[in-house]
DNA sequence: AGGAAAAACCGGTTAGTAGTCGGTTTTTAT
DNA sequence: ATAAAAACCGACTACTAACCGGTTTTTCCT
């Protein structure tokens, strides 16, 4: 007799290892079928079936990461968020999931993050913040 | 007949509901037992028992984001990661996963979460880069 | 020391999700 | 019409977290 659990998995967008290389091959050329996908993953790893690919894009495709569209005999798949934008997602994820209200918080972790990854990204942040600081000066926040 | 998988779980610092709430508790009072985290979690849930409670506290404990010490009759948890550091770790998890070599991705992916967060968020970033700009300077690059 | 109470420990169930495919149906092209 | 290809269906495995009853161990009190 064991109750029922309230749920799980606290992260809304997390991706399985098959999911994401499926990604990465789409991000590298979009529209392909299912079976082209199935054999730019053979490389570099343990074959999975052609079914098996399917049901993964199936899966990305009810998480809304991918798109597609009938082509003649077949689907063609596409990723239908950017490489940025996941990521975006999931760091967003991340952050309202941890943060305590303190945008200092949120803020060192990422430039310790950033820091880490290299000396020279501070800069380029630096940089990057100028541009969006104008843009939301000019009320040019175009957000998605 | 169904194959091994090879994986899953792309992240590796995921986290369930309710190790979440279990370490916000020892974040905001530490130094408890077993006992006390439950009484703290009842509020605001579906209780768990305290034996749910007991082995999160020991899966958390073998993920090594909590630690504990023998005081009396009972083990006293703590965390023994700060939530800052874990949302770092978390950060640079989901940057490791999907970063594709150019820094400009992840930095103008963390501008955009950070600029939907909050306007002023942008300045205060600013600010922790000048700090840490000028710890890098000096070579006071004393990471945990 | 003896026994009660509390905590720790053990082991097992449930649930959800991803990976895995075999087999069947549907579609398409010849 | 038919064969090949693709889509679809349904099942099973593995893993992890939530869940908790029951047993053993520890501690404390008299």
């Amino acid at each position: 007799m064991v109750k029922k659990r309230s749920s799980s998995n606290i992260l809304p967008n997390t991706l399985g290892e098959l999911e994401l290389i499926v990604l990465e091959v789409l991000w590298q050329r979009p529209h392909l079928d299912a079976k082209t996908v199935f054999e730019n993953i053979v490389i570099g790893r343990r074959p999975s079936s052609l079914n098996t690919v399917q049901s993964t894009l199936e899966r990305l495709y009810k998480k809304e990461l991918v798109d597609r569209i009938k082509t003649g005999h077949a689907y063609t798949y596409f990723a239908s968020v950017s490489r940025s934008n996941l990521l975006g997602r999931l760091m967003g994820d991340v952050i309202g999931l941890l943060h305590d209200g303190k945008l200092e918080t949120i803020l060192s972790s990422f430039v310790d993050v950033a820091a880490d990854l290299d000396a020279r990204s501070l800069s380029e942040l630096e940089a990057l913040i100028q541009l969006k600081k104008k843009g939301l000066e000019k009320g040019v926040n175009d957000d998605q």
